[in-house]
DNA sequence: CTATGTAAACAAC
DNA sequence: GTTGTTTACATAG
């Protein structure tokens, strides 16, 4: 009861009822917490086995090939399994083997790996045993291994293999179909940053079983800093420390562990108490306050509520989600990390290197920023974005590591569509990544004084990647159909050194429906009735989804303009992107030609949303969509503009360029929760990328023949005839690992003002634009 | 300023 | 009491 001055009085508010019930069929099927949903709470009863674990009480050493396996002294189930610096994994597997026969059933579940060697190796090796991540795998109920991985430390790596199965986790990368061992070696978890030995006393249990890992970020921290001296402090802490992942990401995780991919709150909560011990132990209860938080702030977050309307279960919005799992997150951080590391303690003076950059890197995992946080690119940032020409891998492989310890471990949403945006296709449209791994080491590895640039430039070049992908994701969903013909989006995937373990989601479910209610009429299908989804429109200070709101001093910059700029917008040199013009919101806005000025920012989603009362309606109900817009699926903009016509300094026209606008805009405000960022032009960066591009251009990407991929402004001007309009740019595929160029050839015969007359525009490949 | 985290008020069950 | 929403405030970057 406590009134707080501050807070207004929420005078009513009122739950939206959904059409849809009957999408509950689903679930009425499917129980609510799921199967998958992992029911957390049954692993409890690993414990079991420790009685019998305890066969060999004591440290005792079971030598094979030089591997010790010792008791844990304090975890029952739990043994630490000395290996020798250049023990083969062969030989570790043997040993462990050994030891699960030797043990039996009874025998001990876990394994933690200590290596004082080179850990690396382990991992690399463990990494090649473990087989797929693939999520889809059923696996979920059985499988119960999760990996953990600890961080190396250079000192040691230990890793916490769990024998059987049990455990009901659904980790994703749990393959169950290997043997007892693989699974074991499948599911790391995460250790915590054990340092050292790592014997000491951990009261947790199967918070260590299941997965949480700690980051290596946590180990390298215990290092730096209090660090493993006393083994206790450090093992404690590891379980006992909040992990690096935001709550928006381990909702993700949670969710992503299921195989339906929806969760409820209760077993999402359980879920994260399972795999992350702090919450359980050591989190005040109002964590789970702030799960519910972020489910509720986060657009990606879409509620869904059973047939009968009883059960609500949380999804991720198919856009929005990259199937993300606990188990890829670490795997990804296994491999970079230990680049990471090295550089950082290596080199204890980071800065001094070159490296610095490096050091600059979020955690991977870093609960802030980037992580997980949906990025929402405006077209005009993938044109802004240039990618170097550079990023030809060519140091790159050598560098991907230090690439990929550059490159922070984001988690992205994989687009966040706007609400409003009807993301019907996939990716109808042809689009070739190309990741380069080692492109980005060329930033990192050039000057160094870039490099710090590049740092900069590289979280904001993530999100710039992310952004990018999402307008491919954009065009090519909400787009592609009209345009496939005229645009091309490509990227060309370079994936120099390892697979994505993460398999992106070329979401099946993308297609499905979009993710805002508002905007796919289609969408009826869905089973499940989607609750949530409004646009959110910016509010003040609230951070209510964060929308896209715009100042409303900056004006919407062309994507494509006319001027020969347009193109060059790129933002190499061009002082006016770059530089004050636009920043942030150049991406976010597009002008019309006419000068007109459409700030996006909250207007729109009021405009969806109508949300008359509140103010800050976060999300809009799926329901509400309004008529016209969810007739036309995306761009229903145009209409929508209209209404919105307050916040909008103009109508929207038709006008082709209007039309990307509004695109643009409708990323960046859809689902935009995350509002654009520093763009891409501001940021160093991009005078880099911008001086190389051309060569990169002309590089890979150049293989499509009429697109021509060039953003950088002199081959716009030069080359490109004014009709086409190129975005191009790195995608940072977090799922990858792997940087993208893409490019976006987006190309009309007229497209710009000056054009338009000529040959198509816009509006002739968009039906509804007129 | 943004993204996040946290606390809290409130609403609807 | 639980689940969801929405504010407000705080903090780190």
């Amino acid at each position: 009861m406590k009134s707080s001055p501050h807070r207004p009085l929420i005078l009513k508010r009122r739950k939206l009822s959904f059409p849809h019930s009957d999408a509950a069929s689903t679930l009425a099927g499917d129980e609510p917490s799921g199967q998958n949903v992992g029911s957390p709470k049954q692993e409890e009863a690993k414990p079991k086995e420790h009685g019998t674990n305890k066969t060999e009480p004591g440290n005792r050493e079971v030598p094979v090939g030089g591997i010790k396996i010792i008791d844990h002294p304090t975890l029952s189930d739990a043994q630490v399994v000395a290996i020798p610096a250049n023990t083969d994994v062969q030989s570790i597997i043997d040993a462990l083997t050994a030891k699960g026969k030797e043990s039996g059933s009874n025998g001990p579940s876990k394994f933690i790996l200590i290596s004082s060697g080179s850990p690396r190796m382990e991992r690399r090796e463990f990494k090649n045993l473990f087989k797929s991540d693939e999520e889809h795998s059923t696996a979920h109920d059985k499988a119960g291994e999760d990996e953990k991985y600890i961080g190396q430390s250079s000192a040691l790596m230990e890793e916490l293999l769990s024998m059987d199965g049990r455990e009901p986790e659904e980790n994703s990368s749990a393959e169950t179909t290997s043997s007892v061992l693989d699974n074991s070696l499948t599911n790391i978890q995460w250790l915590g940053n054990m340092s050292s030995s790592g014997l000491s006393p951990c009261s947790v249990k199967k918070e260590t079983e299941k997965e949480n890992q700690t980051p290596k970020q946590k180990a390298i921290k215990a290092e730096e800093g209090s660090a493993a001296s006393s083994s206790t402090t450090s093992w404690q802490e590891s379980f006992s420390e909040r992990p690096p992942y935001s709550y928006m990401a381990m909702i993700q995780f949670a969710i992503n562990s299921t195989e339906k991919k929806r969760m409820m709150l209760k077993d999402i909560y359980t879920w994260i108490e399972d795999h992350f011990p702090y919450f359980k132990h050591v989190a005040k209860p109002g964590w789970k306050n702030s799960i519910r938080h972020n489910l509720s702030l986060h657009d990606m977050f879409v509620r869904e509520t059973s047939a009968n309307g009883k059960i609500s279960f949380w999804t991720i919005h198919p856009e929005a989600n990259r199937y993300l799992t606990l188990d890829q997150v670490f795997k990804q951080q296994k491999r970079h990390i230990p680049d990471l590391q090295k550089s950082m303690r290596g080199t204890s003076g980071r800065k001094n290197e070159p490296q610095a950059a490096r050091r600059k890197m979020k955690p991977l995992l870093p609960r802030v920023n980037s992580y997980l946080v949906p990025i929402h690119f405006p077209l005009s940032q993938s044109v802004i974005l240039q990618p170097s020409s550079k990023m030809p891998l060519p140091a790159s492989q050598g560098a991907s590591e230090t690439m990929q310890s550059s490159k922070p471990v984001c988690i992205a949403p994989k687009v966040l569509p706007s609400s409003e945006e009807p993301t019907l296709l996939p990716a109808p449209i042809p689009i070739k990544e190309e990741t380069c791994d080692g492109e980005l080491s060329p930033f990192t590895s050039q000057q160094s004084i870039k490099q710090d640039a590049c740092w900069i430039s590289k979280e904001s070049f993530a999100a710039a990647l992310h952004i990018k992908e999402e307008s491919d994701n954009f065009h090519s969903n909400t787009w592609a159909p009209q345009f496939l013909p005229t645009v091309s989006t490509k990227v060309e995937p370079e994936q120099l050194g390892e697979p994505p373990d993460i398999v992106l989601p070329a979401p099946p479910a993308k297609q499905k429906r979009p993710f805002t209610a508002l905007k796919s009429p289609s969408r009826s299908k869905l089973d499940t009735l989607v609750i949530k989804r409004q646009e959110r429109q910016e509010m003040g200070r609230s951070r209510r989804k964060q929308h896209l709101a715009l100042p409303s001093s900056e004006e919407p910059v062309l994507l494509l303009q006319p001027t020969s700029r347009s193109e060059s917008c790129t933002v190499g040199n061009d002082p006016p992107f770059a530089t004050d013009t636009h920043p942030l919101e150049s991406t976010s806005q597009f002008s019309c030609s006419q000068g007109e000025v459409i700030p996006f920012k909250s207007a729109i989603k009021e405009m969806f949303c109508k949300l008359p009362i509140s103010s800050v309606p976060s999300k809009a109900p799926i329901t509400t969509p309004a008529p016209f817009l969810a007739t036309t699926d995306p761009w229903r903009l145009a209409p929508f503009v209209k209404e919105t016509s307050d916040l909008l300094c103009s109508p929207v026209r038709t006008s082709p360029t209007s039309l990307i606008s509004l695109q643009g805009n409708l990323d960046i405000l859809g689902l935009g929760s995350t509002p654009l960022r520093p763009s891409l032009c501001d940021s160093p960066q991009l005078p880099l990328l911008n001086a190389e591009t051309n060569d990169m251009v002309s590089g890979p990407l150049t293989s499509s023949p009429a697109t021509s991929k060039q953003s950088s402004p002199e081959l716009q001007a030069s080359a490109l005839p004014e009709n086409h309009s190129f975005l191009e740019g790195l995608v940072l595929d977090t799922m990858n690992d792997s940087l993208s160029k893409i490019l976006l050839d987006v190309s009309f015969p007229g497209l710009e003002d000056d054009n338009l007359g000529t040959d198509l525009s816009w509006s002739q490949l968009i039906p509804e634009l007129k």
